[in-house]
DNA sequence: CTGAAAGCGCTTACAG
DNA sequence: CTGAAAGCGCTTACAG
């Protein structure tokens, strides 16, 4: 391995003048810059950041926990996430925490030792028992895709969830539904308050048992509640359900009473759904902007690493979700 | 930060001798270690990682390879590989390469120069033309989920892809089918070659048109290749798709064709089919068997890494895919 | 603008 | 079994 110290004797300086130029901290004279750098070129001399981290504290390495890298959404956001920390030379340690609290335990301990600048945690709400630990990380902790149970005293990267919900509502008043059903998941009560806002403020309310809340995002456990309120409400004609699983069990609670969807039933759902899940047709969906996500979460986290940027002041506003049409939805049939 | 010194300070004996404790590489009276390890829980040491990489040369961390994340099976060999590494105390530096040579050549410089102990790569071919630059990296590399081109000089983690085709043939041969298609992907030759050996060695051989080759992987070039393949050969009661997407591609040329499936076209996938395509049933597939994968690399990486293990002499035999039997599969309609 | 010195927190022979 | 010393490759004030 070359050194900085094989670089100085080459260019015949001392070690502190080549770190002056590898840095750019401090100016250095053009000539001996110009040794230097051919000197470093000529040995192929690549700087070793574990010793860099030794002495200045930073890994340029961020830690990231998302539950699982299974679902589209997390997958995504974690590419999302990768790119920002490339743009700004950073690497990214990945941890999953299957939501399983001594897991994430685990891997904070981790990143610590490994002296990670800062962390960045998405989406897993169930993980606030251990937030405590969090709290005295000898790293920033930046919270990411988090829409219920907010803990204080951490910068997060806040969505208007709300404002998605209202979204899917007004997208089916405009196409003229009057009866809709909500299909959600325990988590995601600020999405469906958006949805009912839609339709309240047109005056027509939804009544309280047009929601329907799933055991678990899981698809058996939606299907059984889709049929459900599919069957209680015969004269509903749209659908909104808070997850992209919950949509794909409504499309299918839809078939086996023999509705079709569009025609029949529309369907909006919230994320992505899976490519493919209506063979070759897309869902009507709200969609998060992941991309921003991940670039505010990666701003917020390695400022606050870099202690620079003042404090979480001037907090970012909250990201905006957007409807993006698909095939599920359409007009009502004329009754 | 609390270091090895303060610990040393408080349980009245050296740093080396906390060092020892710590690594445990060399005995300490039984007396002496339980004033250590009390000093370490009281003061709530946490070994610096870093600090130690500098001096060892291993930081515990380990690379790895992907085209993406967004795709199941890469989904679940990347859990799987943070499961098999944690195991052994390292963690994941995670780089998706979108399979894009200049990407993997900037991550590669990255890992470089975080001395990471090993890189694995998985399932990207199209970077062989970047593959000289690793031939002198300065840790072990490990292929992974390498159907094709396997460049030498580099341990690999082996799967049998030609036994995965003749299951999936096997399968139909076993249902009584013996007119088969197959869409394929242009790199998954081998998997062709599998499933035409079962028809072959039955002695109902495929024609050389029975096989069809997508332009891409993607869901529009399967559909397009697939209505063709249908049309052209109507007599074919079964179809054999090498990739995911190519399957569900062929599930929907066959209802754009009036057909169901399994009732009048069997259809077997490769690789994991994303959950709900064909809204709650399942496809029947040739499944990977990824956990062995993910821990066959981790080992070979981990050993080469720490010189031990004699150099993959024993080369690990090939793993077997498994044919898992779903719902789209049936014995062909009686004519 | 350049050089000498100390230090980041650990490990590793090497004597006692 | 325990302690003193040197070193891993960099950065950071601090003099010149």
């Amino acid at each position: 391995m070359v050194t900085m110290q094989d670089v100085a004797e080459r260019a015949g300086v001392t070690k502190q003048t080549v770190s002056n130029v590898v840095t750019g901290r401090v100016a250095v004279r053009p000539a001996t810059e110009a040794r230097v750098r051919a000197a470093i070129a000529e040995l192929g001399y690549v700087p070793n950041l574990v010793a860099r981290s030794l002495a200045t504290g930073s890994s340029r390495t961020v830690g990231l926990f998302v539950p699982t890298v299974s679902a589209p959404f997390y997958a995504d956001l974690v590419e999302e996430v990768e790119d920002a920390l490339e743009e700004r030379g950073h690497r990214l340690l990945l941890c999953t925490t299957r939501r399983d609290g001594e897991r994430a335990r685990r891997h904070l301990a981790a990143l610590a030792s490994r002296s990670v600048d800062a962390l960045l945690i998405a989406g897993d709400q169930g993980l606030t028992g251990h937030l405590p630990l969090l709290a005295d990380a000898r790293f920033p902790v930046v919270l990411c895709a988090w829409e219920a149970a907010l803990p204080d005293g951490f910068p997060v990267v806040t969505v208007d969830y709300e404002h998605g919900g209202h979204l899917a509502g007004r997208h089916l008043r405009a196409l003229g539904h009057e009866r809709a059903l909500v299909l959600a998941s325990p988590a995601h009560t600020v999405r469906t308050a958006g949805f009912r806002r839609a339709f309240r403020e047109d005056g027509v309310p939804l009544p309280d048992d047009a929601v329907r809340t799933a055991a678990e995002p899981a698809f058996a456990g939606g299907l059984a509640a889709a049929l459900d309120a599919l069957r209680a409400h015969p004269e509903a004609t749209a659908l909104f359900a808070t997850h992209d699983v919950l949509a794909v069990a409504a499309v299918e609670a839809a078939r086996a009473l023999g509705r079709t969807v569009p025609g029949d039933l529309s369907v909006v759902a919230h994320d992505d759904a899976p490519a493919g899940v209506l063979s070759g047709q897309t869902l009507t969906s709200v969609v998060l902007p992941k991309r921003e996500m991940a670039r505010q979460a990666v701003g917020l986290a390695l400022g606050a690493a870099s202690g620079s940027a003042a404090p979480p002041d001037p907090l970012p506003r909250p990201l905006l979700p957007a409807l993006v049409p698909g095939d599920s939805t359409a007009a009502p049939r004329r009754t």
